[in-house]
Parts: structure tokens; C-alpha cells; sequence
DNA sequence: ATCGATTCCGGAATCGATTCCATGAATAAG
DNA sequence: CTTATTCATGGAATCGATTCCGGAATCGAT
């Protein structure tokens, strides 16, 4: 087995170089006051010209701290494997920028925990929390998180769900306000004068859609329309189960004027759908869609939509999870990001 | 500052426990060969009942080895900053996919380094490289991949280029024949009877576009058909110049009836330029990308593209990095994965 | 009963840093 | 000139595991 430092230098060999003692190599290092001037010039012409650099395992294993961050991509959706998650991929990758952008600037690495195709997460992460390994996580997922979370509150590890409202739970949170862009969605639609509106939806054990169900009803509601269960069609997570669930609401006898879908995949797979039987948008049929990732604006034409500042909700999640790692007794943080419509050409 | 594992055990109060030694808890822990099946049975039932487990930094100090991989988002453009670059996140995700899937069969982590924002790169490489805190390194990147590659092999840690083709440099690397793919690219719209073919590149620093330039020059070559450096747009990587790479070729007095773009994400921009303008795909101009990412399939009209097997390319990549760590001594390993027109409606 | 081999186990060293504590030198205060 | 006080430094313990080496117990064969 490859041994990654078997030529490198150790710090009681700078410490022979130096003529002094390893805890004062270690406190030039640690930038430690109590160092003669002199003395930490010369530790510093030799460090740099051999290129040592300490060891990080030694390091965290005295300090107890890992400077590392585990990042949860989860997806647990009725306990099973979710083989389309990564289609969401332009989402996950800007809330992931905006977690190591704030992590770089503290020095934090990110471990990347993909359960996505990984069977029993549950003892994997219990695993993960008491092997000391992270000193923190960010959970950024689809699906249940109910026992994920009730998992980690027993292992009293700091976390932060990073694009959830979590109710009922005690616990950290930067999410969006799903009810209220579900219903900016509607509303718009409704605006535009539409009645017979129809919502592309996933699985009704997703909790972001129920949500997002319950804003698209609340609208319907307050514009006194009535709301037709008809007019709610199931998405899937496969790939084309968004043009499945277009169709289903084309073929009905009194077809949907207008349409909200769940995201912007599921509303470029309608949009699809819509082309290829000629219906002219917006004018035979409106969409609007849900998260505003890049494709939606390069459309042609380009799609409406509900935009998430997706990268400030990865920045802010971390800078949370960074508090909670100083401060042992920070109680828990809420934070619930504005959502804007989007009005494009759809 | 909090401890993670202020409250937790360690293997020497599982050894008081069970009343035997440290080391025989270890030898559990490490399924050797030598301890009585009696006690190990003890000893895994205490570990059970009180949820221990072993410490990963301090096993990791001792064994010298972290299980962990590093992965190097990689841009390198003229050493400056590229705002745009993670629009091509469906790209990159994908080679992650296939390299996480990779290393959890193999008991291996991945830490993002995500260099889009860091200045310094080479210097925080370096410390890397040097810090033990990774077995390994898999790039997957943009622009000039030499001086990290350079950098890299002086400091003897085992790497893998997870979507290029290294040429002139001993290194092991994963990666499409780009130059091939964009041959196909340009003689499937040959094939279709065009001759006035542009191609919408990316600056001319930026090594993958060099090959794939090659490979457009070639297909027209074999045809007949003279280069015509009017039919090269340059776009650069901020969002919208597609569109206005695309413009200005149409603009021309004798405008192409048929493009190649760079990748998926220009030739998206470049169909919504003809939207607007009122050009049919593919009957007033036929486009073909490069990547096949999973927009270009949902587009209306659906795009032809070149496809990469992109989670391919990052599960080969890290299972040339595992022989590369498990073995000191394995020379560098190239491989050239296989590209594939898709052939759809524009 | 004796000897060698095997099995099982524990003490001590080790990995490479940080940190506590003690010590001697230099400096300031009386 | 003596006594506190600060400054600079090194020795030893420590973090929590693994591994080397040696010793005791068990076993089978002679």
C-alpha cells in the first residue's frame, strides 16, 4: 500500500534543522506569541525552504477538531432509491457553491456524503457522526427527513438543513417558503386570468410538495376557485414522468388553461409536451415552474418561474452550521429566504 | 469551542468494559484473525449496546492512510477568474455522480476543493498534497491543466484527470477523444448536406476547445469544404454570450446553415437566438452540442448532441486512482472513452 | 512428561502534531 | 543589589487509535 508521506518531513525534522524544540516549531506554525522574533524567522526561511507542511491527521487528532464539513445529498423518499434525483443537478450545485464559498473563507473542507445510492444512510450516518470525522453537517435533500433529523439530534452533532422549512422539530434551518411561492405561482396564473389552473405534482409523501400543494390551493382559494383534483397530475422521479403527467391533463375532456409545475425540469418537460401536440405558449397554454435554475431562462421560450437564491441559502446554511460549531450553546437558527416570480415568455 | 466528541467513548473505555486489553478491541474492530471467538463476541455486543465507534482521525494517524479523495473543480482560464463556470454544472455532477459511486463501494470519502473562487491555487495544492489529508487527487476541469499537473507530479501523490485528454505529460487520465467527437459532430451535419457549417468556440486558450476545433477542421477537410475562419464565433463563459456569438454569425452576409457548438449550454443559447429570430430548427438551421446533458433532451426542439458517458468517466477515473493508491508502482493508465452522436430534432 | 507449535492476549511503542508545566534568562521594580 | 515579573524555550504528557513483540495457556505429538 502507497504510503502518501514516506519521503516527507516531520516536524522533529524541521525541529533538528532548526536547532530548537518541536513545541516551538508548533507555536511558530500556530502563530503563538510567546516565539523570539528572531527565532520564528529563522523556524520560517527553513519551513519554507524545505516546503514542510504539517500534518493535518496529527493536527485535528490533538486539536479535536476536523475542519471538515459532511455534506448530505440525501433523497429518501418512501425508503427507496431515487434514480432520478440527479436530474435536480443544477440546484443541488448552486446550493453546493454557495456552502464552499463560505466554508473556504473559514478554512472548512466539505466531505461529500452522496446517499443516493447508498442503503441503511441511517447507521451510515450515526457511523459518520460519532467516528468524529466532520465537525458538522448540511443536509440538502428531497424526501422524509423526519428520521434523518431525529437521528442526528440523538448524536448532538451540529447541523442545518439547507433548503427546508423543518416544522415541529426543534433544529437550524435556511429553507425557502414553499406555501408562499406555490402561491405567487398560482396567483400569477390567476392574474393573468386564468381559472382552469393545473399543478404538475410529485409524490404526495414529498414534503416540500405538500407545501407547495397546500400555496397552490391557498390561491385557488382566495380567487374563489374551486380546487379539482383533476387537475393535479403525479409526477414521478424518472426521467419523462413530467411529460407523462402533461399529457394526462391534455387529454382530459376540459384541459387546464394554465399550469404550475412542481420545478423547472418538470415544467420543461411540459413545455415539451406542448410542442410536439402544437399548443402555442403562452398563449394556449401558460407555465410556470419552480426554482429558477439556468436552463429555464435559455428556453426558448423561456420559462417563468419562482426563483431560489440558492447560493445565499448554501452561504447562509454554512454560516449557521459555522456558529453552531463555535458556540456550544447557540440555540437553534431559522432563516426562511425570499422567493420572487420570475415572469419570462412562458 | 465545541468538541464533537466530548461525551463519546474511547477504545479504552470499551476495553475496560469488556475487561481486556485495548488491543484485543482493536483486533475486533479490525477483524483480525487472533482473538477468541468468545471474546469477540463479548466485545462486539458492548461496542453494540453503547453505539461505539472507533475514532477515524486517530486510526487514520496510525494507518497513515484517510480514505479520503480529493476532488479538484477545476478552472484554469488565462489565471482568471470564471464567473460562468458553473452553469456547466450538470456536466461536472455527473462525472461526480460516477466517482462517488466509485469510492463509497470502496470505502472512500471525497472532499470537494472547489478552486472556482480561490486565488492561489497552486500554493493551496500544494499544502494538500502535503497535509496528508488526502490519498489522492481526481481533476475535473477547465482551461490550462499544466501547471496543476506539473505541480502535482512533483509532489508524488497519486492523481487521476477525470475529463481530459493529457497529452505530451505522463499522466493517468480519463477522458472523451474531443477531437473525434466534434469530427462526428461536424460530419453528421455534412451528412445532412450542409457545407456552410459554423462552429461557436470557446477561447482559443482553452485546451479541450483546441482538439475540438481540430475535429471540426478535419470532418471539413475530408469533405472539401474550405475553412472559413468567418464561421467561428468565439464565446466566452459569462452567460448570454452564446447568444451573441450566434447573432453575430447570423448576421453575416452569407450566414451558416448549420452550427457546432462547444457544448449543450451554447447550443442552447444559440436555438434561442433563432426563436427570436424566426428561424426553424432544423429546417432554417440545424444544431448540434457536445456533452448530452439532460436539457438538451427535454429542449423543444429536442437537441442532437455528442454524448459523453460522463458517469462513466468518473467511476473509471476512480478506479484507476485505487490501483494507483493500492499499488506504488502502476505506471499512469489512459483511457478514451467512447463518444456517440445523438441524433434528435434540431 | 516434555517439547514445539499454535492460539490468545496485553504492555509498550508509535503515528505527528499540540499543550501543559517547569525552568532559566532577561528585564523591571524596589 | 536583590527580588518580582515577563519572555523564550524545552521536556513530557496527550489525543485515540494500531502494531510490534513477547509471554502465558492450550494442544497435539512423541
Amino acid at each position: 500500500m502507497r504510503c502518501i508521506l514516506s519521503n516527507n518531513l516531520n516536524i522533529n525534522d524541521i525541529a533538528k534543522k532548526a536547532g530548537v524544540s518541536r513545541t516551538t516549531i508548533s507555536r511558530v506554525l500556530n502563530n503563538k506569541s510567546d516565539v523570539d522574533e528572531k527565532t520564528r524567522e529563522k523556524v520560517l526561511k527553513i519551513i519554507d525552504e524545505v516546503g514542510y507542511v504539517a500534518n493535518s491527521v496529527a493536527r485535528n487528532l490533538r486539536k479535536k477538531s476536523t475542519q471538515k464539513i459532511g455534506l448530505l445529498l440525501y433523497a429518501y423518499v418512501s425508503g427507496v432509491h431515487v434514480p432520478g434525483l440527479h436530474i435536480a443537478s443544477e440546484y443541488y450545485f448552486e446550493i453546493i457553491r454557495g456552502i464552499t464559498f463560505e466554508a473556504e473563507n473559514a478554512d472548512y473542507n466539505i466531505i461529500l456524503y452522496s446517499s443516493l445510492y447508498s442503503e441503511g444512510t441511517l447507521d451510515n450516518l450515526d457511523k459518520i457522526c460519532k467516528s468524529g470525522e466532520v465537525d458538522g453537517l448540511i443536509l440538502v435533500g428531497t424526501g422524509k427527513m423526519k428520521p434523518i433529523i431525529e437521528n442526528l439530534k440523538q448524536n448532538s452533532i451540529p447541523f442545518v438543513v439547507a433548503n427546508r422549512l423543518i416544522q415541529d422539530l426543534e433544529v437550524s434551518y435556511v429553507g425557502p417558503d414553499d406555501e408562499e411561492g406555490a402561491y405567487f405561482a398560482t396567483r400569477h396564473l390567476i392574474d393573468l386570468n386564468h381559472r382552469r389552473i393545473a399543478y404538475i405534482s410529485r409524490p404526495s409523501d414529498e414534503e416540500t410538495n405538500t407545501y407547495r400543494l397546500r400555496g397552490y390551493k391557498r390561491a385557488l382559494g382566495e380567487a374563489n376557485i374551486p380546487f379539482n383534483p383533476n387537475l393535479v397530475a403525479v409526477a414521478s422521479y424518472e426521467w419523462g414522468s413530467g411529460e407523462k403527467a402533461m399529457r394526462s391533463l391534455l387529454e382530459q375532456d376540459n384541459p387546464p388553461s394554465a399550469v404550475f409545475a412542481f420545478n423547472d425540469l418538470l415544467a420543461m418537460e411540459a413545455m415539451r409536451v406542448c410542442g410536439t401536440m402544437n399548443l402555442k405558449i403562452p398563449e394556449d397554454l401558460a407555465i410556470i415552474g419552480f426554482d429558477d435554475i439556468h436552463s429555464a431562462a435559455v428556453m426558448q421560450p423561456s420559462l417563468s418561474t419562482i426563483r431560489q437564491p440558492l447560493f445565499e441559502i448554501g452561504s447562509q446554511a454554512m454560516k449557521i452550521l459555522l456558529s453552531l460549531i463555535q458556540n456550544e450553546d447557540m440555540p437553534p437558527e431559522q432563516v426562511i429566504v425570499p422567493l420572487a416570480v420570475v415572469e419570462r415568455e412562458s
